[in-house]
DNA sequence: TGAATATATGAACACATATTCATATATAAG
DNA sequence: CTTATATATGAATATGTGTTCATATATTCA
């Protein structure tokens, strides 16, 4: 998909709807947590300090938005990265706010 | 920064914080219509078939998060893209879309 | 100076959303 | 089969957010 092809409606709603899903510091650090290996809700709730329930709830969301993808194993959900390519949205935007750190603090 | 130092609260919070002001169908037009060149308000207003109050709204978002830059000219305020990375953030996300639709049409 | 244009801003309203709590479902262990 | 564990889900609530409307500010032009 070019850029030049881009102000119909229906690409803006999905790129938003990306970042959107992403804009989120809870499910920022889902993800994060989800960089080196595949993770069970309760391992994730207890590196977050959250309730199960809460981990669930914001998986649902990055799972409806294709962002994680997950496996039965025994009483446990296995849940892992369904993109490699949102390891580079993070590294790009990590790198977006060093840049805003440097601005600021001219 | 890398990615192994992760977990902060303050990194979370601004990474997240990005993607969220990057999760707005409208904010996402603005951006994209500054890809190619500087624009004024009533220009990006005419374009989106926005009020110019709404668009003003949204800049000041953009402006406050670092992604827009201005500068006076006459009556006019020429907002442009403050930082590249934004384009190849914009890049990855739609290659993830892409990624998106190639799944669910399985 | 006065009128017109361009933009910004604050309040209000409607709508979305994250967490909590209670509860349901599903698997495993005894 | 019963109990415990793991996860999901719906309702409720508090908080956040985008647009509109009215109004303010700033610049240009006559």
């Amino acid at each position: 998909m070019k850029l030049s092809n881009f102000p119909n409606v229906k690409t803006s709603e999905k790129l938003s709807n990306l970042f959107k899903t992403l804009g989120d510091p809870t499910r920022v650090k889902i993800i994060w947590s989800l960089f080196n290996a595949e993770k069970c809700v309760h391992e994730i709730s207890d590196l977050l300090e959250m309730t199960p329930s809460a981990v669930s709830h914001q998986l649902r969301i990055l799972k409806q938005n294709g962002l994680v993808k997950y496996r039965r194993d025994g009483r446990h959900m296995r849940y892992s990265l369904d993109d490699s390519h949102v390891e580079d949205i993070f590294k790009l935007g990590l790198i977006h706010i060093d840049h805003i750190d440097k601005e600021t603090s001219k």
